[in-house]
RNA sequence: UGCCCGAUGGUGUAACGGUAGCACAGCAGACUCUGGAUCUGUUUGUCAUGGUUCAAAUCCAUGUCGGGCAGCCA
């Protein structure tokens, strides 16, 4: 096995020991797996552990991954989804697995092979210029899936089933107990094939007949209790137009994809643990020549203090009660990314987590620490105030204005630095300044003294208040010599603050954002609406120093002492629109909390 | 009273018959021109009961608890 481009560890999971074992035991050529969205919404963090599981085995065995739209039911999806899962499967994969990504030649469906005098079919994959791409479909297969289907019918194995939609559900019968077999069970071949062929043509409205695998309607596992291959939807496809009126189902469409597709490990979540069986019987009972694939299975993502179904987030969405997929408070990828998160945090969090068969539940604050820890490295730091408090320097001269050099990484010397602006009249962070401090408070406050970073010490000696006895502006003194650099620099300072020029500031609009909902199992029981966080999103006028006037879009910023922001797509030029990706931790924060 | 799957500290995960480890969270401390970062120390665990074995988290049996399965959804 070929070990991956990147510097990072090499990760086993059960999976992937499935894999090297089979790559040992020489079982396939080339391990080829697949991520196989349905476009019926868009992609969340949960499809990130997916696509990190599936494009790292590519990745790990010298293999490919196909992106394949799962898209066989025409009335719940819609090329708006398909487009943003291209886009979000690209960008978590960037710099990654890009040379791993399966795609084929646009417009492209299975060619007709013989193989060992079978008759057969394959989806080649293709790579060129990204224009002539598109990824896989499974509707592109709808051709292939009906002589699939045909032939089970001529094997005696598939039958055209006029039982209602309601009929269907009384004849499966329950968990404990036998289902009945359809009355139609027993039509002949010729009949089937002659019925089948009119459901194609549309002779028959919806929900009409189905075609249905003959396999045992006393199973003890439902899948196998003569399952539905197809129904019949009049309904325009997103992708194949009007062509069909006739679909496959899921278990019929997914195997087959997977087999005309070459895919030799099908990964998907527990749920479908129990389709397995029907999946290794349509293949096996068609008599097809080329190795067979094989599923297995492996735990969604939960997540506390998130809801992780379609359903609900797109309830969030219709309902306004976000701004959209791409609301930087939601789960989804478009999300995390607008919120300033890097596709590096999340394959980082993805490897963290690992693969199991356990249906857990992951801490919110394991994604935070990797978000944190992919950030901290990178980010240039930047002095900005979120809640201004006017500070007057007395002894520095009326109009006094010179510049500061700050370092602009701490964590990577070769960032360099910068010049700040600095004045006689500055702004300083509101919780900076407590006129009657509780003990162990670091930071300004009546006669005591605090280090404005990178300038020097600066001393209280006066408090302004309005009429209602708030503090609108407080006054020091500048320790000169205490300069960064100066005699008395190194002098012991309890705390030390950030701060910015008020006459050089720039004005900023800020999206401090907070977790979505209050309670980590917003989805244990009733409304999970109930559980919304009422603060998820305050939005603020801020000062922060001139130079983020030019600060360009994806580019992650660390506000000293404040946290990462990143610079959100409503910006004008020169008018930033900071959103916060994360705090900082503060443990100051979080002991003041706790006591209280 | 059906079938399938699972169970290791608070959480997630490793140990593949041979010293129960890692990460997050927590706690305590060091350091600090970010109460950030970093570093150090530390509390807490093999679902239960039997069996096999020199030796069991690991294999077997039974039980308990949890999850999934009755769409013409995926």
């Amino acid at each position: 096995m070929s070990p991956g481009p990147a510097a990072e560890p090499a990760h086993r999971d059960f999976i992937r020991d499935i894999v090297a074992a089979d790559v040992a035991a020489g079982k396939y050529a080339k391990i080829i797996t697949r991520f196989p969205p349905e476009p019926n919404g868009y992609l969340h963090i949960g499809h990130a552990k997916s696509i990190c599981l599936n494009f790292g085995i590519a990745r790990d065995f010298g293999g490919r991954c196909n992106l394949r739209m799962d898209d066989t039911n025409p009335t719940k999806e819609d090329v708006e989804y398909v487009e943003s899962i291209i886009a979000d499967v690209r960008w978590l994969i960037q710099d990654w697995a890009d040379d791993r990504l399966g795609f084929k030649n646009r417009g492209a469906t299975p060619a007709a092979v013989l193989v060992d005098g079978t008759p057969d079919f394959i989806q080649e994959s293709a790579t060129g210029s990204p224009s002539s791409l598109e990824p896989f479909f499974a509707s592109d297969y709808f051709d292939q899936l009906y002589a699939y289907a045909v032939r089970l019918i001529q094997k005696g194995l598939a039958y055209v089933c006029d039982l209602s939609p309601e009929d269907t559900d009384a004849y499966r019968g329950s968990p404990d107990q036998p289902g009945r077999e359809s009355p139609f069970r027993n039509r002949s071949v010729a009949e089937n094939l002659d019925l089948f062929a009119r459901m194609r043509e549309g002779e028959f409205p919806n929900g009409a007949r189905t075609l249905r695998a003959k396999i045992q309607m006393a199973s003890p596992n439902i899948w196998m209790r003569d399952p539905v291959l197809y129904r019949i939807r009049h309904a325009a496809h997103h992708h194949t137009g009007d062509k069909w009126c006739l679909y496959p189902m899921y278990d019929f469409a997914h195997c087959l994809s997977d087999y005309l597709e070459g895919i030799t490990h099908s990964i998907c979540t527990l749920e479908f643990e129990v389709h397995r069986p029907l999946y290794d019987w349509i293949l096996e009972n068609l008599g097809l020549p080329r190795p067979l694939p094989h599923q297995y299975e492996f735990a969604r993502l939960s997540l506390t203090y998130t809801v992780m179904s379609k359903r609900k987030l797109l309830q969030l969405v219709n309902e306004k009660l976000v701004t959209g997929w791409d609301d930087p408070r939601m789960p989804t990828l478009s999300g995390i990314r607008r919120r300033g998160v890097r596709p590096e945090a999340l394959r980082a969090f993805a490897l963290t987590i690992g693969v199991t068969k356990y249906d857990g539940l992951t801490d919110v604050a394991v994604l935070e620490h990797c978000i944190r820890g992919d950030l901290n490295p990178i980010a240039h730091r930047r002095l900005g105030v979120l809640h201004p408090l006017k500070v007057v320097l007395t002894n520095l001269p009326e109009g006094h204005s010179e510049f500061v050099q700050a370092t602009n990484n701490p964590e990577d010397e070769a960032a360099g630095t910068r010049s700040v602006p600095f004045g006689r009249e500055i702004y300083i962070e509101k919780d900076d300044f407590m006129e009657a401090p509780p003990k162990g408070y670091f930071r300004l406050q009546p006669g005591g003294e605090v280090r404005l970073k990178y300038a020097g010490i600066i001393r209280c000696t006066e408090v302004v208040k309005d009429a209602a006895g708030r503090v609108v502006e407080v006054r020091c003194t500048f320790d000169d010599t205490s300069r960064t650099g100066g005699a008395t620099a190194n002098r012991k300072v309890k705390g030390t603050i950030h701060w910015v020029s008020a006459t050089d500031a720039l004005d900023c609009e800020v999206r401090l954002y907070d977790r979505l909902f209050t309670v980590p199992e917003p989805d244990a029981s009733g409304d999970f609406k109930h559980h919304l966080n009422p603060n998820s999103l305050t939005v603020i006028r801020a000062k922060v120093e001139p130079s983020l006037a030019q600060a360009s879009p994806e580019v992650r910023y660390q506000f000293e002492r404040l946290g990462y922001f990143t610079v959100d797509p409503d910006s004008q030029p020169g008018q930033p629109v900071f959103n916060r990706t994360i705090t900082l931790k503060d443990s100051w924060a979080k002991d003041a909390a706790r006591k209280s």
